[in-house]
DNA sequence: CTGCGAAATGTATGCGCATACACTCGCCGG
DNA sequence: CCGGCGAGTGTATGCGCATACATTTCGCAG
């Protein structure tokens, strides 16, 4: 690791000028199959590798797609740092005393997009560059992921409009995910809306429900506004009556779940308080949550009440009953946006495109079928 | 994006020398503060963002730090390619019938490594580039991959050794995880012998076992074989004698255990043919595995039979009983790799290193605990 | 005011490669 | 024998930036 040899160096080994090396490596069938031994002999002498980054400035694209995530380590400022590694430290033993199982939805989520981006990248030649938008330096982190890819995939809100904007004027930016949005990206969303509709006229077609409630996630969610928006869709079309608003609004969260059905489940006896025929989660933590309190409060699932999700998270395959749900096609989203960059690239001058991905609705056992 | 503006642009909009648009950038504070907003103006004007290929070759270093994995879709021809995205298709609703919870522990593994490598990497000012070795041109892709980082870090036989030998000419190298090797590169070993070691101890010392078995993976499985070893340093330890091999070796999968599970059952009444007190699984899949057997023919666990995981996977978590295990730092993985890089780059004359990971064993039901 | 050192800025160069263009050479038809 | 042509190779240039070094400007003591 002296110093890395150049083109120079195996030009002068091979006895060739650079040009010829340049050429034995790019366009091989332009160089006598002699010629190319030699280059390659005096490659492999030298341990030559050609340099990404002189590569990139010449041919003016680097051959890099980039992948920007919001940060889930909840890691926001220089403060939060983790401690360091340890290293060579002995073996620990403790007793684990169970607990929630940690969260790892949002990080399977992230590696799934990602393996179908880099997938869809490898097709193509092309690699992926990772960067999360994190701390207080993340403007400036984002631009340098910018300016060292021919292209950027954004995860919705992972970094800001302006600074989004900004970037946008040197490479082509997909922004996956997120509320629709009328601006200059493409946008690629997961049909969160038909999912939902798809999934509750199945319940009201299929199973003859008409007394459907929608137990919602934050407001300020815009995949929780879209799949409420599919509940409407749904009962509208069937001639039922819709609500403004979702019967309540958990956190996503598993325990917060569990907090607001206690709450439901405790005014069962009350006036209005009764429990819906169908309750249509707008995630499947939500989903897990109620399950766990209804089946402790000996409500059966489904026979007194059904139950639904939306993501097709692992637990909701593990879960009795198991959950019906609504798979969330990360590997595809991934996948989508590569294939998106990619054809931006090829057309800089196509209007701004938006792809709806399809879901797929999975019937199991929580939802009353089989 | 019709042309990126370069420092030429913005050095001409803001009236000054390109060296003064470079040092508003990297030396703030040799910059006049007015000179400087005078630029900062220029650039958001023009929407500059410095080209990452010209940065490097000008600095001699890139900023990046590079991933390498193996491929774990079983894509490695081209010819089975994948089908192509779906776009705008309907939404899709079909009965899911169950089956196995597709084995995502690999990708889960691969995503935490990355986490890890990632947040180490973002600490001190690097991106991550990833690039997976699959397919006919994986030794290009590599080459690539090298050819645009300052250091490589690289799962365990991911990439052949003359090929690695080769990169490291030009970057340095980690190998994560994989055989203990005496090779050139900086190592960086999961601790698989002392794990198994403190946690069959914790058997004989805590529960008084003094019948175990090892229950093994692929004999071409380093990680087992060492494993393996820590099961035989505890029991030689104890002054228990120690097998020459595992009692039985499955694959690594739930399924190939249970059918191992199923025969070591059936041959209970047998000669010889007795379940020993403790089961030591080379990995979680496999004590799953028997898990479900064991459960299925009435034996107790742990009551009747101990039964021992490795690698932390969540099912051992949600399992009944609670399966005792050994976890693996995944994400510490990822991080101490870095960690090595960087003090790599810091110091490239320092002797090859070789670090080995503490694990954690996680006392849970299944070995009696509680 | 002047002069001098430090601060601020400008000029020039090279990083390693791709590639347009020039050039050489061997071959063929005229 | 000559001209022309194409394959193969070499030469020269520029990609966009960092930075060493040269130059100018500024602050301030004298």
């Amino acid at each position: 690791m002296r110093k890395a040899p150049t083109v120079y160096d195996v030009a002068q080994r091979a006895g060739v000028s650079i040009a010829t090396v340049s050429r034995v490596l790019r366009r091989p069938d332009d160089v006598r199959e002699h010629t190319r031994t030699v280059v390659h002999a005096a490659i492999q002498e030298l341990g030559y590798v050609p340099s990404g980054a002189a590569r990139g400035l010449a041919a003016r694209q680097t051959g890099v797609l980039g992948l920007c995530f919001p940060d889930v380590d909840g890691i926001d400022e220089l403060d939060d740092l983790p401690d360091p590694v340890r290293i060579g430290e002995s073996v620990e033993v403790v007793r684990d005393v169970g607990g929630p199982v940690t969260a790892r939805w949002s990080n399977l989520y992230l590696g799934e997009v990602m393996r179908g981006a880099e997938l869809e990248a490898w097709r193509t030649g092309h690699a992926v560059m990772i960067g999360v938008a994190r701390g207080l330096r993340r403007a400036e982190a984002v631009n340098e992921l910018a300016g060292r890819v021919d292209g950027l995939a954004v995860l919705s809100r992972s970094v800001p409009d302006d600074l989004l904007g900004h970037i946008a004027r040197r490479v082509p930016v997909v922004v996956m995910a997120g509320p629709p949005q009328d601006d200059e990206h493409d946008h690629i969303f997961v049909d969160n809306r038909a999912g939902t509709r798809a999934l509750v006229e199945h319940l009201v077609s299929d199973h003859g429900i008409r007394d459907l409630a929608f137990v919602g996630g934050p407001v300020d969610s815009p995949d929780d506004h879209q799949r409420f928006a599919g509940f409407v869709d749904a009962l509208q079309a069937a001639g039922i009556r819709a609500p403004d608003e979702p019967v309540a609004r958990s956190d996503f969260t598993r325990g917060g779940a569990r907090d607001l059905a206690h709450r439901m489940v405790g005014r069962r006896g009350q006036p209005g308080g009764a429990l819906p025929r169908a309750l249509v989660c707008s995630n499947d933590q939500t989903a897990l949550g109620f399950l766990d309190v209804l089946t402790e409060a000996g409500v059966d699932v489904p026979g007194d009440v059904v139950l639904t999700g939306f993501d097709g998270i692992d637990d909701t395959q593990t879960s009795a009953p198991r959950i019906t749900t609504v798979r969330q096609p990360m590997v595809e989203l991934g996948r989508a946006a590569v294939e998106l960059l990619r054809s931006r690239l090829a057309d800089p001058s196509a209007p701004a495109a938006t792809v709806n991905l399809p879901v797929r609705v999975l019937l199991r056992e929580s939802c009353g079928c089989r």
